[in-house]
DNA sequence: AACGGCCTTTAGAATAAGTCTAAGTTGAGA
DNA sequence: TCTCAACTTAGACTTATTCTAAAGGCCGTT
């Protein structure tokens, strides 16, 4: 985590009220620096190798925390697992249904703004987009098996 | 369900290799009559006040039959429990962060044409869009609220 | 209309994600 | 440094979903 990085979270942490815990900062470094979306499950299993130990019921408590002071999101995307995601930017999500990946979009190649034209009243504070497909090389495996047969 | 839906559904189980059974027709009938995104549970309390009754296990069998043959869809939107809805029209969602109610979303009120400029090769299939805000019921309450104070 | 194969249903046990609890520990303001 | 509310912990608990093995029933064929 970068010192700018650092302070932010910092200030972002204190403002929601949290205490920065050697276990909070291992939660939030790991997702910041590995995009790949994982479950609680794996988290746990990954910073339990290191310092500093975490229990469940900590990993879920600082998972939520974070999620709380908006700088983690939480997606059900494929089941009932929930994944975790350092919320640095926003973007969109890939999955493909071949190999099961979960990708992130960046905003500017989805031409799909929300500018919603809900019943009057209504009032959109955030939206998740989830595209499901293939991607380039599950398509790839695709079109050599067509060609084969 | 109408004539002319019900042999719709008939097609499309047969072409999926479904055996047309009571319990089936049952679940689907309750997802196209109600869109009201029920849970597995809700489905089963409903339906086991009327014949047919059926068990925890038909019931996912059922589901996961009639999403396989593109008729139903499962949603994860809030949290580890999986929702139902009968996939009719194509259509999105959005969720009061107050109330949490789940409704639906037209496509024409929202002008998120899934366009994307992914990487060449991907090949989007179909999407999800859900909003997060508040619904206008909860945003009127919210506004009375803040006059009192 | 009856038959029989095989798909479907069933109850209950098993699994797994996530939550709760109560006791010990610690970060950070004074 | 002191203090205490907030945090962490292990393990029990809850709840959604899946599995299993036996009984039942849909439907093409006769």
């Amino acid at each position: 985590m970068t010192t700018e990085l650092r302070l932010q979270v910092e200030s972002r942490m204190h403002a929601a009220g949290l205490k920065l815990t050697p276990q909070r900062f291992a939660v939030l470094d790991y997702l910041i620096r590995n995009h790949i979306h994982p479950t609680a499950d794996q988290i746990t299993a990954r910073l339990n190798n290191r310092f500093p130990r975490a229990s469940r019921a900590t990993i879920y408590n600082t998972l939520h925390a974070l999620c709380e002071a908006g700088l983690v999101r939480e997606l059900y995307v494929d089941g009932a697992v929930a994944r975790y995601d350092a919320l640095i930017e926003t973007h969109h999500h890939f999955v493909c249904r071949a190999c099961g990946t979960l990708e992130d979009v960046q905003p500017a190649a989805v031409r799909a703004v929300p500018r919603c034209n809900l019943d009057e009243g209504y009032c959109v504070e955030s939206y998740q987009l989830v595209m499901r497909g293939v991607c380039a090389s599950c398509k790839q495996s695709e079109n050599r098996s067509k060609n084969l047969s």
